[in-house]
DNA sequence: TGTACATCAGTGAACGCGCGTTCACTGATGTAC
DNA sequence: TGTACATCAGTGAACGCGCGTTCACTGATGTAC
C-alpha cells in the first residue's frame, strides 16, 4: 500500500482544505457578494477552519482570487477544446453550440458568477488575469475562423476584431443570464434564442466583410450607442 | 436680495457636502476600488466631514450608490439625446459617433469606471438600476432603428436584439478602454478603430438580416465561443 | 430694520464588533534506521 | 515490523485597528413679528 510517493495522506488533506477555502469564497460571490468585500475570517469560517489556517494555503485574499481565476478558466478551456474538436460549419451547429454552452453555464453557475463579477471588479491582478484569459479565447477563435473559406483570406487583425465581437457578445449574454433565477427555463430559452440570433447577425456581417469595408451611404446608421 | 425661496444658503451648502460625498466615492472607484469595499468613514474622510454627517444625506452606502447611478446615467442620457437629434445615416456618421463617444468617456472617466465596475458588482439594487438604464438605451435605440428603410420592416423583437448587440459591443469596448492608462492616444486610436469596425460588421449583418434568418450551410461556423 | 425663537448640517466622543495578523502549541503523518 | 525523531496543517488566544452607528451638542442660517 506504499504504491505512490510519500506525503499522500497529509497532502490530500491539505488539498481538501484548500478546495474548501476556494469553494467558500466562490459560493459567497455566487450568492451576490463582491470578492473584494469578502473577509478572510468569513472564508475560513465557511470552510470550517480557524483563520490562521488560511496562511498555510494563500498569502492573502488576492492570491486566493487568482487561484480561483486559474481554476475556473481551466474548466472553461476544457469545454471549449472539446467543442472545437467537434465543430463543423453551419447554422445547426451554431444553435447547438449555444445550447451546449448555456447548459455548461448552468452546471458551473458559481464559477461564471465569479468570473463575470470580478472581470471589472475591485482587484487589479484578478482583473488582469481574467482579461488575459479572454484575450486567449479571442486569439484561439480567430485561428479557428481562418480555417473557413471566406475568413481565410482576411488579415489576422480583422479576424481578431470579429472574434472579439463574438466573445464579447457571448460574455454579455452570460452576464444577463446569470442575473436571472436559475429556474426560469422560459426566460432562459428566450435569452438563448436572442444570443443565437445575435451570433447569426455577426456571422452574416462577417461574411459581407472585406478588408477596409465602409458602410453603404444612407444605409442603417445609428446614434452614438 | 430675497429674490428666491428661503433655505438658499443652508440648502446650497448641504448640496455641496452631498456632492463632495458622491465625488469621494466615485473617485475611489475610478482609482480601482470596488464600491462594495468602500467604507462610510473613508468616504466622509475624503469628503472632509465627520462620519456622522453622512446620515444627513444618505441612509447608508447603498443609497449613495443608487444616487451615483442616477446622476451618471443622467449625464449619459443627455449626451445620447444630443447625438440622436443630429444623427444622419452613413459610414462617416458612425465613425464620428464613435469618436464623440470615446471623447465623452475620457472627460467622464470616473463616472464610466463606476458604471462599468458596478454593472456586475456587489450591490443588487445598484446592479438592477444599471441594468434598467441599459435596457432603456436598448429600447430607445431600437426605436431609432425603426426609422431607417431596411430596419423599418423588421419586428420590434429583431430590432431590440440588434440594438442590444450594438449596446453590448460599445459597453465591452468601454470596459477595455477604461483598463488602459488615460494617456495612450495610440492604443486608444486602435481601440476606436476596432470598435468602429465591429459596429460596421453588426450593421452589415443587420442589413442582411430577414426575420427568421438562418446561416447558409457550410458558411462561417464557429465553436462555442 | 431688529429681536427672539426654530431649524438642522455638521461636530466630537463613545460604544461594541469583526477584522487581519502573530505566535507558541499540538498531534497526526512522514521518514530513517 | 518497531522505534525515535522531524515535519507541518491546523489550533486557540491575543493584539491593535478601523468599522458603522448613537448621541447630545453647537452655531450658522431661516422665520415670524
Amino acid at each position: 500500500m506504499v504504491a505512490f510517493a510519500g506525503m499522500a495522506i497529509r497532502d490530500a488533506k491539505k488539498q481538501q482544505t484548500r478546495q474548501a477555502l476556494m469553494e467558500a469564497a466562490i459560493d459567497q460571490v455566487a450568492g451576490g457578494r463582491s470578492f473584494a468585500s469578502l473577509s478572510l475570517r468569513e472564508v475560513t469560517r465557511d470552510a470550517g477552519v480557524v483563520p490562521a489556517s488560511f496562511y498555510r494555503h494563500f498569502r492573502d485574499m488576492d492570491a486566493l482570487g487568482l487561484a480561483l481565476v486559474d481554476e475556473t478558466c481551466q474548466q472553461l478551456r476544457r469545454l471549449i477544446r472539446a467543442a472545437r474538436s467537434t465543430s463543423v460549419p453551419g447554422d445547426t451547429m451554431l444553435a447547438a453550440s449555444v445550447g451546449t454552452f448555456l447548459l455548461f453555464v448552468q452546471t458551473h453557475r458559481a464559477a461564471f458568477q465569479f468570473l463575470t463579477r470580478e472581470r471589472h471588479g475591485g482587484s487589479r491582478p484578478v482583473r488582469e488575469a481574467i482579461a488575459r484569459e479572454v484575450r486567449g479565447f479571442v486569439v484561439d477563435l480567430a485561428v479557428d475562423f481562418a480555417r473557413y473559406p471566406h475568413f481565410g483570406k482576411l488579415p489576422r487583425e480583422d479576424l481578431e476584431m470579429m472574434a472579439s465581437l463574438l466573445v464579447n457578445t457571448v460574455v454579455s449574454a452570460l452576464g444577463e443570464l446569470l442575473e436571472l433565477a436559475a429556474d426560469h427555463p422560459d426566460v432562459q430559452g428566450a435569452q438563448a434564442r436572442k444570443l443565437t440570433d445575435q451570433l447569426r447577425v455577426i456571422v452574416l456581417g462577417g461574411l459581407a466583410w472585406r478588408p477596409g469595408t465602409r458602410l453603404p451611404a444612407g444605409a442603417g446608421a445609428m446614434p452614438a450607442g
